[in-house]
DNA sequence: GACCCTAGCTAAACCGGTTTATCTCCGGCT
DNA sequence: AGCCGGAGATAAACCGGTTTAGCTAGGGTC
């Protein structure tokens, strides 16, 4: 089977290539007469553009990409990530490239090829670092991105977030509240920004706090756990980064044959269906909607929009059976 | 920031760009001193070829496409599909150009897009219908494709699926040596085809069962459980079709005080954290390791190779709480 | 009538590769 | 000496678009 191409289209209504080209693309130069009689033409041979011949002439690659730094395996258990990516699909007309590589030095190499290779119009950047060398990375190759869920503002580039910080203190205060004083926290990888963040609402918002290092999965989050509550003073409520932390933590919990809300009460960041089945009170953000919002954002800077930060609602928090006075 | 380009390269090693192209390539033509010292300036100029301009002489694409049919917003919560990609990831070096739509018409479209724009080397077929039209259009387009899930045999195309009717089958025989009569089914959408193939093992293995159609939400589940417990004889062991359809109809049968597993049996096809948490008794399959078997198996098709079947390991039934005698 | 403009179109170059046809040179054979 | 063959390289065509330079015809100006 053989695709019809420009050239068919120009043998076929009697011009050539180059009035088919400006008759489709709607620019002017050739009259309306036979621009409806190459549109015509086009349509019944069902002719579609190569994106690919498109893009060599430095035109659009019609795709944005995604790079994930992950060990494979654990991807599938991260919903977040999904909903994002179902978001991001929801606003964009255009494919999204998307790989999973196992290291930080592999992902810019990634970028830079896609870039070299012209295979995408614009990047997504998520997980950002404290000082990300691929903010500068972006800006040196002119390659359009949107900062997702970087927590402010980052070099020339677009940004989504949410306020982590103001959050975080919501969710502190919210607990101090109900009476508690010792609080714990169970952090996320301490390398990502928004970890910091965190970590610095939550010093400032809590007098009498201890924080523990996690890594997003169960394993770390029953470890941290089973660590907090084998404390001399043992915090009477604990803030966990992530769903499946939590959730393990309240396993430990029920296993230690502390009654939760009545002794310990825990929080999640980032609600989920993992949530809702365990009965977690959980910090709630509409990951879909951040990931349309994102797409948004980085389909205006490929149009040429100039880069803006684009503040995403204040997580909210729902409250569930696991919170509680002390 | 400009990329170099063959042209670049053939200007700095003072040859053709052909040569430089045959050289680059691994190909014959070129002396071994000339290849060396082509590799070397293309080396320190950090060169890359464009895929683009590659994929335009009917080369590689370096891509492979997945097309999803879903309502955006209920794709977060399957985590199979993200365990599928993340699997798939894991054993390719290339892209993946991955894309939501909502029809199974855009679906279609797409793939004939992407084919006619040259975009990827192959795709994955998932959520098999009964007789798929898109098998047919692969063979016609002559576009290498991997049947993912489909079970059995697909025309000429490659096929990497599950044996449900044997794990059904499975499934049900365990039930019944816990004494279950009156066995129910909860089943996925009736146009997909393992759907079928589930349906007519459950048949042919049941004496005394009923099926109520669920399309995989927590609603539906929720809908057909409430239903099936409202029988006059009501069944003492359900099948889901899923994991988040059988939480959803365990907690029903929580909240009529029904008693699991004492008064109802619940197994859920396919396991997931949901299941480990609720402690369900699940039907357990690799869906990562699925995912790479698929990828394999397209690259290998990409590659030159006559398509196979592959059939995966049986899913492992995975008993916990969920189950138990009559 | 000479001149200039512009609309409308074509031919051709270009993007960055691959591939084919062609050309040159050199060695071996009769 | 004359012929053939093959290795090694190059020029040029090609993929399917975009873009630019250039050509032509028609209309307005003076």
């Amino acid at each position: 089977m053989k695709r019809p191409t420009i050239k068919d289209i120009a043998a076929a209504a009697g011009v050539s290539k180059g009035a088919v080209s400006l008759a489709l693309n709607g620019r002017s130069g050739v009259s309306e007469l036979t621009r409806s009689r190459v549109l015509e033409v086009a349509s019944t041979l069902g002719y579609r553009p190569s994106v690919t011949a498109r893009a060599l002439s430095s035109a659009s690659a019609d795709a944005v990409g995604l790079v994930l730094v992950r060990p494979p395996r654990a991807l599938g258990d991260e919903a977040f990530f999904f909903q994002l990516i179902a978001g991001m699909q929801s606003e964009m007309s255009c494919a999204l490239l998307l790989q999973v590589v196992d290291s930080r030095e592999a992902e810019i190499a990634l970028y830079q090829r896609w870039w070299a290779e012209h295979r995408v119009d614009g990047v997504f950047l998520v997980d950002l670092l404290v000082s990300d060398p691929r903010v500068e990375l972006m800006s040196a190759l002119g390659l359009p991105a949107v900062v997702v869920g970087g927590a402010g503002h980052h070099g020339e580039l677009a940004s989504v977030w949410a306020d982590d910080y103001a959050a975080m203190t919501s969710v502190v205060e919210y607990l101090k509240s109900l009476g508690h004083q010792r609080i714990a926290r169970v952090a996320g990888l301490a390398s990502l920004l928004h970890t910091v963040r965190r970590d610095a609402a939550f010093a400032s918002s809590v007098v009498d706090g201890v924080v523990v290092a996690g890594d997003y999965t169960a394993e770390a989050g029953a470890r941290a756990t089973r660590e907090l509550l084998a404390m001399d003073a043992r915090p009477t409520a604990i803030v966990y980064d992530n769903d499946v932390m939590a959730v393990a933590g309240a396993e430990v919990a029920a296993s230690l044959g502390l009654a939760v809300p009545a002794e310990l009460s825990i929080v999640a960041w980032d609600d989920s269906v993992l949530c809702q089945h365990g009965r977690l009170t959980a910090l709630s953000r509409d990951t879909f909607a951040f990931g349309a919002r994102a797409a948004r954002a980085l389909v205006a800077v490929i149009d040429g929009a100039s880069p803006t930060d684009v503040e995403d609602v204040l997580p909210e928090l729902v409250v569930r059976g696991s919170t509680g006075p002390v």
